[in-house]
RNA sequence: GCGGACGUGGUCUAGCGGUUAUGACUGUAGGUUCCCAACCUGCAAACCCGGAUUCGAGUUCCGGCGUCCGCACCA
């Protein structure tokens, strides 16, 4: 066994000890990919998640909304989710390996992705594809592998087929015409979305970094392509990212350089993604996450999805090595197209003023209908859009009109009119790109508590540790009678009930056993500081705080404890 | 999905056809203790689920579920 893994076991049963994460419906058998997070995680799973909001918040233009789980059919296809989540795969029935079928025929058809079951099964068996494992030719039909949940809206028959979201991004993308009308179309502004996600993974492995069920937190930050983003990255000038860019020709490798000057050197290819790597960088720092274990990497262009122009995955570093858990990819225009497209909405679009407003001047010939329609009938609609379309006026009538099915007719001057059109056009409607960064937030949290574990040994015994960032800990403050005696366990109960009153602030009362064990028991969920009621402070109301990190103590008065922890921490007391 | 290993109190584990199912840690009730899992005395707490073989199954067999590893798949 690895040290990695007896780290991954030796956690993990701390995680289940003391309430944190656990396997979902264990006393049923269990079900493999869902997690509970119990009465200590829940505390740390709403702490990251608050401070996600506030990260993103904070910045002015950005906006929260919570859309529904249930995602009908539609607007899957729209997005692309449907066909892309519902590749095929082949088993070899000689070796019982499993391929994704449209990859065993990508030689022998263009765009394999989008045939059917039987043609990618009778491709297979034309061409005597052979497995390439085996190398036989024994393929049974191909299944449809679906990693979308489903489900029926309406429980009567007849139902409307959905399914369960595979991300929070839709979300987003459908309701841009509310947040548009939000920012009075004042580009760029975002939104966040903070909630579950759900994918029917075939086999989840990993503990929580492949889970069937997860939180994720995904931004989607719109922008003018046509406006150059200036981002002022000084803030993190000094820092050096850990970046793996695209080889392109050659192999990958790690540099180490300012987000700026990855940027000036056109390694990060656009502002807005560089700024939301830094940002990123940032809230994964100031909740804890050792900045040694996070690196970008940029996707290589057959990774990156087709509608993304850059696209950078934040990975972290923990014991099941390199982990992605966050991507940040600008994506385009792709989203809110594909939904205009499907559903010919207009409220998908931005405005954007020009410049100089454009003064139009121009003659134009235009149909009259109360003589094209009865001369051309049904294709009286393509001739009126012809004339429009029509780039230079004629000069001498009859004329032949070409028609955008190929044919020609003839317009005589009876048929339209020369008009001539003055307007002032001050702007146009455009799709806004997108730049999204999407964080995993069950897998950042693993790193969290993986990279502030801490397995040490106090008196030749095994003692754990838990260096959660103050920002993100179940806890904050823990109250401690020396003993439940002579009036200190009531003192005790009395500092714990005025400290909740603290906004934002986690206390809990322990009181059992000997003072040592009940510090270790804090250590090991992470409570960054101990207050301690010892006799002293029967006679003067002052208490002792213990520092979790390096176990030092300072007594002060319990008002200088309280206004501390109003101000929000008590570290400036040390 | 395939192959292999495994599944015993909250956690870690002993057990190899018949035991009152080991032990440790944790928890808890009390005692003791003036600040780091101390000590003493009690208490609580488990054989993943189903079927088969057997007089008798935690133990053997079959199936399911789950965990871990490899292959495959995947953000």
């Amino acid at each position: 066994m690895t040290s990695d893994s007896d780290r991954v076991n030796s956690l993990m049963s701390m995680l289940k000890r003391r309430g944190i994460i656990f396997p979902a419906f264990s006393i049923h058998g269990g079900i493999a990919g869902l997690y509970d997070y119990g009465p200590v995680g829940g505390r740390l799973l709403r702490k990251v998640q608050q401070q996600w909001r506030e990260h993103w918040l904070s910045k002015g233009n950005i906006v929260e909304i919570d859309s529904p789980t249930i995602t009908p059919e539609s607007v899957l296809q729209a997005s692309g989710h449907v066909s892309a989540f519902n590749d095929h795969a082949s088993e070899c029935n000689s070796c019982n390996a499993i391929f994704r079928s449209d990859h065993l025929v990508e030689e022998f058809h263009q765009n394999a992705d989008s045939l059917s079951g039987p043609e990618l099964d009778s491709i297979l068996s034309e061409n005597s594809i052979s497995c390439p494992s085996c190398k036989n030719v024994d393929w049974a039909n191909s299944r449809p592998m679906n990693l979308m949940f489903g489900t029926k809206i309406g429980a009567t028959r007849g139902g409307r087929q959905a399914y369960m979201r595979p991300e929070t991004a839709q979300g987003m993308f459908l309701t841009f015409p509310m947040i548009q009308r939000h920012f009075r179309n004042r580009l760029p502004y975002g939104a966040i979305q903070v909630g579950k996600g759900y994918r029917n993974e075939i086999s989840p492995r990993q503990g929580m970094i492949r889970q069937r069920e997860f939180n994720m937190a995904e931004l989607e930050y719109f922008i003018d392509p046509n406006v150059d983003a200036h981002h002022d990255l000084s803030k993190w000038n000094g820092i050096n990212f850990q970046l793996i860019p695209d080889p392109e020709n050659g192999e990958q490798k790690n540099i180490n350089m300012d987000i700026s000057t990855a940027l000036e050197q056109n390694i990060v290819r656009h502002p807005t993604v560089a700024m939301f790597m830094a940002e990123t960088y940032d809230f994964l720092t100031n909740i804890g996450a050792d900045p040694e274990k996070i690196r970008f990497r940029q996707h290589e262009s057959d990774e990156m999805a087709h509608y993304a122009s850059d696209c950078w995955d934040l990975e972290m570093h923990g014991s099941y090595g390199w982990v992605e858990c966050v991507g940040i990819a600008h994506r385009g225009c792709y989203d809110l197209e594909a939904h205009e497209n499907a559903t010919n909405s207009n409220e998908l679009r931005a405005w954007r003023d020009f410049d100089e407003p454009i003064e139009v001047d121009k003659e134009v010939v235009s149909a009259i209908g109360s003589i094209v329609g009865p001369a051309f009938r049904q294709r009286a609609g393509q001739v009126t859009q012809a004339l429009a379309e029509l780039e230079n006026i004629p000069t001498s009538f009859p004329f032949e009109l070409s028609l955008s099915d190929g044919s020609n007719v003839t317009i005589d001057d009876s048929m339209v009119k020369v008009v001539r059109v003055q307007e002032t056009i001050r702007g146009e409607w455009f799709l806004p790109h997108v730049v999204e960064p999407a964080f995993g937030l069950d897998r950042i949290i693993w790193h969290l508590l993986d990279h502030g574990y801490e397995m040490t040994s106090k008196e030749g015994e095994e003692y754990l540790i838990l260096h959660l960032s103050e920002s993100v800990a179940p806890y904050e403050v823990v109250v401690l009678p020396l003993f439940e005696k002579d009036g200190m366990g009531q003192i005790g109960k009395e500092l714990q009930t005025t400290l909740l009153q603290i906004n934002g602030i986690g206390v809990y009362y322990d009181g059992t056993r000997s003072i040592g064990r009940r510090y270790a028991r804090a250590d090991e969920i992470g409570v960054p500081w101990a207050v301690t009621i010892d006799y002293e402070s029967l006679e003067d109301g002052s208490v002792t705080v213990r520092r979790r990190d390096d176990q030092s103590q300072i007594r002060i008065s319990t008002d200088d404890l309280i206004q501390h922890l109003q101000s929000g921490s008590l570290a400036s007391v040390f």
